[in-house]
DNA sequence: GCTGGCCTACTCGGATACTTTCTGTCCGAGTACTGACGG
DNA sequence: CCGTCAGTACTCGGACAGAAAGTATCCGAGTAGGCCAGC
C-alpha cells in the first residue's frame, strides 16, 4: 500500500505544463529529459491524464500536450483518479459470511466495508482539498521558476 | 494503491481472537479453517500482528494466539502498521531538484512532500479513530454471535 | 507566381516484456503433555 | 505409589516459491508541415 510513483510525477509534469502560455504545446520527451523519466511511462501516464480530462493532445509534427482546465480546478483526487484508477481502495472478500456462518447476516452489507468505505471517503476528501496551483504556488516560494520558464519558452511550440 | 488483502484479513483474526475469554488461547489453523484462508499465510500475518505487539503467542501443545490488549486499545492504525508496515505512504524521488535544475533549491523540503505527509497525517487519524471494540460493535448488530460463541468454546484451549 | 497534392518527419497511442511487491507454501525450532521406568 | 526423565506430538517462526500488480519498452497509427510539380 503505496503511492503509485506515477503519482508523484504526473504532479511534476502537470506543473510545468500548468507554466505553459495558453495555446501551446510541449512533448512528452521534453518533460521526461528534465524530469528524467522513462520517456515510455511518461507517455503512458499523459495519456492517462488525458483520458481523465485534465490535459489535451495534440498529434502530428508540432504535436504535444497542453492542460485542458486552469490549475485551480485540478484537484489530487482527479489526479489520483486518473492514474490509481476509480477503483476503491478496499475490497471486501466477504470473509464476515465465513465468520458467521451461511444464513445469519441479518444486514446485506458488512460493517466493515462501511468503516473502510467511510475512510476511503475522508482521505478522498482530504485529496480534493489540495489543487494544484496551491502545489505550484508552493513550489514557487521554495526557488526561482525562471530557469523553467526559460526551457519552457525553448521547447514549447504553438 | 489499495488495501493489502491481509488488512481486512486481519480484522477479522482480531475479532475472533477479541471473543476468546482471558487466558485462553486459539490455534492459528483453527482460524483459518473458519475464515476459510490460507493457513500459511494467516500464521504470516499472526507473526506481524505479535510483532506489533497487538497479540500474544504461545508454542508448543496446548500454545495458540490471544489478545494482548483490550479491543478498545487497538485501532486500525496498529493494524494498518502491523501488516502495512510503518513506512510513509509517499516517498519522493527528489523530482523537484530536476526541475528546478541544480544549485537553486532553497528550502531543504520539498513542498509537494509536505503536501503529501499532511495528507498521510490526515490519513492516519482517520484510521485512529476506528477501535477494534468499535469493529465488534458493529459486527454484533448485523449477525447473531452465538453459533460463532460455540464454536470458539469447542476450539480454545487454555 | 500560385495552388494543389504527395511525401516525410514527427507526434501520440496501444500491445508487449521486465521488475518489484504481495500472497502462499514448506520445513525447521521450540515447548508442553504423555508415558514409561526406576526408586 | 510417586517422582523423574525422555520421547513425541503439536505449536509457532522464518526461509523459500508462485501470482499479481506496477514499471518500462517497442513499434504502429495518425497528423501537420514542407517540398515539388503542374497550371
Amino acid at each position: 500500500m503505496k503511492f503509485k510513483a506515477g503519482i508523484e510525477q504526473s504532479i511534476y509534469i502537470l506543473l510545468i505544463l500548468s507554466r505553459i502560455p495558453h495555446d501551446h504545446y510541449i512533448t512528452s520527451d521534453d518533460i521526461s529529459l528534465r524530469l528524467r523519466l522513462s520517456p515510455s511511462y511518461t507517455k503512458k501516464l499523459m495519456k492517462l491524464l488525458v483520458h481523465e480530462g485534465l490535459i489535451n493532445s495534440t498529434t502530428g509534427k508540432n504535436g504535444g500536450f497542453a492542460l485542458a482546465k486552469s490549475p485551480s480546478e485540478i484537484t489530487l483526487t482527479n489526479i489520483f483518479n486518473a492514474i490509481e484508477g476509480r477503483g476503491a481502495l478496499y475490497n471486501d472478500s466477504d470473509l464476515l459470511s465465513n465468520l458467521a456462518g451461511e444464513n445469519n447476516i441479518k444486514k446485506s452489507h458488512c460493517s466493515i466495508k462501511l468503516v473502510m468505505d467511510t475512510i476511503e471517503n475522508g482521505w478522498k476528501a482530504l485529496l480534493d482539498q489540495v489543487t494544484l496551483k496551491q502545489l505550484e504556488e508552493d513550489i514557487m516560494v521554495s526557488f526561482d521558476v525562471s530557469g523553467i520558464d526559460k526551457w519552457i519558452n525553448k521547447v514549447i511550440k504553438k
